[in-house]
DNA sequence: CTATAACTGGACTATGAAGTCCAACATCGA
DNA sequence: TCGATGTTGGACTTCATAGTCCAGTTATAG
């Protein structure tokens, strides 16, 4: 096991490179972002890019796809670890919210990169899938501290309420995306949330 | 204004076209699919591809996107213009599954190119938008019908939930292509078909 | 039958993007 | 101070792909 020595300097480039690559495919595609656009945005090198990222292109998106996967599940914190009450899912929608369309993001960037790549690429379909995976185990896990605390109808599959909220995410960015608007991220999002406050500890619910 | 003569023989080799270059994005994405492979799966030869696409790969991806778009509404019909019973719902759900489902697709040929190409063909993102638009304008006028038959609470709005119900199958299409499984789009379906029978006119739900 | 135009084949060019190579510079440990 | 190693710059090669061109073939009109 050769240690790798790295300089704080290197470091520092080989994150610039991961974060400029991550803007430019969001902005424009996989397809529309070349190595020399990424050379260009970060006044970097040819033989910087390779030097980091020995596998080419490849490894470059899939470092990205992991640095993105890390910040979404960042941005959700610490209310993706919590979903036990009401409060707590609202918490986290707005977080997820403020995070795509804080500042001109209007897509998803793994969800991005799977429609993109997973068939071109099947290491970073690995990657891709392992961030579903996980995501959607934490919302399940959320599901199921509602469904203990009675809010959640007890017949329910909590895997199968969390892939339905992935799937309004997903879908809700695609029909945000044109619009420019967060309605419809956000009208798809509470409709998958429905199931989590409608059996309201009984006779909550008024009328 | 010029009589376009044009054989049988031509329009059937431009459809041939169109058609191959189809699947082809729909299996390798947009960007996976060269005019090469699609000029070796048609037998033709580069001077025909711009013979009938004199515009190049970006007419060809247009027509290719009106050609899938009237596909899939295709697909939906006689369903679609109906839509004013759940019954007729519940047919128009099977009749969307079987075509996502029905032969190796496991992608909406619309959603996908909205989400790979858009920003690189303003054109093409125009095209794509104004299928959207249609599509989401027969949903919201079924909504509306159930809404006029009492399924549907008066209050709600039908553009929104239409819209809510197409993020759903964008979004469920995401989620059920890793998985190669139904049961992810058709939950999403579901989830956002809940308000067409929730207010089910009052007592005829058993139970 | 013949002329005109649609249709087809495939070689050729131009371009852009991935990846290679080597020399120069910076930094760290001894 | 002096190597060794990390870091950087940029020219160069290779290759795939979009797009061009023209000659040859088939069909249609009169």
């Amino acid at each position: 096991m050769e240690e790798k020595r790295i300089t704080d300097r290197g470091r520092a480039t080989r994150q610039r490179i991961i974060e400029a690559t991550g803007e430019q495919i969001l902005a424009s595609g996989i397809g529309g972002t070349t190595l020399d656009t990424v050379r260009a945005a970060t006044l970097t090198s040819k033989s910087q890019l390779f030097h980091y990222f020995p596998g080419g292109k490849a490894e470059l998106m899939r470092e990205v796809a992991q640095w993105e996967a890390s910040q979404l599940m960042a941005a959700q914190q610490p209310h993706l670890n919590d979903l036990g009450t009401w409060e707590s899912w609202t918490a986290w929608r707005e977080a997820l919210v403020d995070y795509y369309l804080g500042l001109g993001r209007w897509a998803c960037p793994i969800g991005s990169l799977a429609t993109q790549a997973a068939m071109t690429d099947p290491d970073l379909e690995g990657v891709i899938a392992q961030s579903m995976d996980s995501w959607r185990d934490a919302l399940a896990s959320g599901v199921i501290r509602m469904q203990a605390a009675g809010h959640v109808h007890p017949g329910a599959d909590p895997v199968r309420i969390a892939i339905v909220i992935l799937a309004a995410i997903q879908g809700g960015l695609v029909m945000s995306q044109p619009l420019r608007a967060a309605w419809p991220l956000e009208a798809a999002l509470d409709s998958a949330l429905d199931p989590l406050h409608k059996a309201a500890t009984d006779g909550t619910d008024p009328a």
